[in-house]
RNA sequence: CGGGGCGUAGCGCAGUCUGGUAGCGCAUCUGCUUUGGGAGCAGAGGGUCGCAAGUUCGAAUCUUGCCGCCCCGACCA
């Protein structure tokens, strides 16, 4: 992609109602832009980080064996009523009426709508288990929308449901998801901790939320500090296989947020130096609850012996727009965004640092061209603004790596390259560096 | 929803107390000079001062009502 025909409306000054860094950035980099309180525009660069977000939940739902569909934002209240939750739900929901009066809201979340989805179409234990998941977008209407699109009132969200004949089913089911969100929040360059989180009047262990440490987060988590060096499950990860044992090793650890958090336990289990208090973003939530909506909905499976019972249920959350400000709290510095490579914009930034000279234009052309080719998505800026400027602007985007051509380098046949990253800053000759750009990228990128 | 604050050019702000018809920096446009880490000079364009009533000869400024947005707290993927 051309800058010259990108849309990137930058900010040099960060406007004053953006409290956290990543809002600061988002804005800054031109990535969204707020169209009413916590309701934003995503600007063709957020949108790419959104896509690529998507894309790798949507790769590790697949993986672990949910099924993707689609159900539509606008619900109806009636399929509220039937679970008791249109009076439950309060302010939040946002509630609408149509042409014909008729009432309808929102959505912010599924449960009733896919519990009526799956009672129509499965009635035996022998159809079952089932992991439906979508991706859409929600709407909770917060009283007090804040920090950008990490707590926006519309957010896009994955939300997984599960369908067991019995309890142990379900298990498995919540297993499986576990795995896949540790896996999942992993491709994206973040470390997530699974802890302990409130079950509600269901009671019981399954239920937890993935959380990310970030100074900026909204929770205060306890957790061991071993759990940040535990071994992410590999892509070859058998999800049909037994799974208990690898959850076994994450939650022998203690790791609790702030509501179930118990300090004498923490002490006990944890040495002095291994323990964290923090503050986290909360990226996921998986969650097992039964009949809680199958019962009052009528959800029944008939069982082997013949009789109706309703399905055990489970619902796995993962906040797909709120990622994208996780990310950045996770990875940036002072002068802007740095991406992890599979959640980039683009993977690199060519950098043409006199647009015009003959010489520099062709060599940019060029590498464009074979960058391209190779399937690495570059912006290459052709613009024919100052070099200074274009550097300032490619470090606050924050692709991972920068390819740099000028008039300087071209006289020794060299072109420079940077990693975002950590700042390291090579001259090559120009086919190396490009050899060199397109080697980083692939690797990076085959890492999952 | 309680408490606080703010709405003036695309962004950041001054002007409001003490009424006299709108300004600064950045950005934008033009020209010249520059060109390896957000350039310099000269010139130009751009604002129903959130909206509506009211007071007044006269309102960005005073009064009332409404709307929008932000911050702290309680609540949430």
């Amino acid at each position: 992609m051309r800058l010259s025909r990108f849309y990137l409306p930058l900010l040099k000054e960060t406007p004053s109602e953006a409290q956290i860094v990543s809002h600061q950035l988002m804005l800054r980099a031109g990535m969204a832009r707020q169209e009413s309180a916590g309701i934003y525009a995503w600007l063709p660069l957020g949108f790419r980080v959104l896509k690529k977000i998507e894309q790798i939940v949507r790769e590790e739902q697949d993986r672990a064996g949910a099924v993707e569909m689609l159900m539509p934002t606008i619900q109806s209240a009636d399929l509220w009523r039937e679970s008791g939750r249109y009076d439950a739900y309060g302010k939040e929901m946002l509630r609408i009426k149509d042409r014909a009066e008729r009432e309808m809201l929102y959505g912010p979340t599924n449960e009733e709508m896919i519990t009526e989805i799956f009672r129509a179409g499965v009635r035996s234990y022998k159809d079952l288990p089932k992991m439906l998941y979508h991706i859409q977008w929600k709407f909770r209407d917060e009283v007090r929308p804040r920090f950008g699109v990490m707590r926006g009132r519309e957010f896009l969200m994955k939300d997984t449901y599960s369908f067991d004949a019995d309890a142990a089913g379900a298990r498995r089911s919540y297993n499986k998801m576990f795995v896949a969100y540790l896996r999942t929040f992993a491709r994206m360059g973040l470390v997530s901790i699974p802890m302990r989180a409130d079950t509600g009047p269901i009671g019981g262990d399954l239920s937890h939320e993935f959380i990310v440490l970030a100074e900026t987060g909204e929770s205060t988590v306890f957790c061991d500090r071993r759990l940040l060096d535990l071994a992410v499950p590999g892509p070859d990860t058998d999800f049909d296989q037994d799974l208990q044992p690898l959850i076994d090793r994450y939650t022998s650890y203690y790791a609790a947020t702030e509501e179930k958090h118990d300090a004498k336990e923490f002490e006990a289990k944890v040495g002095a130096a291994d323990r964290i208090a923090a503050r986290g973003i909360e990226v996921g939530h998986i969650f097992y609850f039964g009949e809680k909506y199958s019962k009052p909905m009528k959800a029944m499976i008939a069982g082997p012996d013949g009789k109706e019972r309703p399905a055990e249920m489970g619902s796995y959350g993962v906040g797909v727009s709120r990622l994208v400000g996780a990310v950045i709290e996770a990875h940036h510095d002072e002068a802007g965004c740095k991406w992890p490579l599979p959640v980039a914009p683009f993977h690199v930034g060519l950098i043409n640092l006199k647009q015009g000279d003959g010489a520099t234009d062709s060599a940019c052309a060029k590498a464009y061209e074979a960058l391209t080719q190779a399937g690495v998505e570059v912006l290459y800026d052709d613009t024919d603004k100052r070099p200074g400027e274009k550097f300032a602007v490619m470090d606050l985007v924050g692709l991972p790596h920068q390819l740099v051509i000028g008039p300087r380098g071209l006289a020794a046949g060299k072109a420079e390259t940077k990693r975002r990253a950590d700042g390291h800053r090579e001259e090559l000759p120009v086919e190396e560096a490009i050899a060199a750009v397109k080697k980083s990228v692939r690797d990076g990128l085959a890492l999952r």
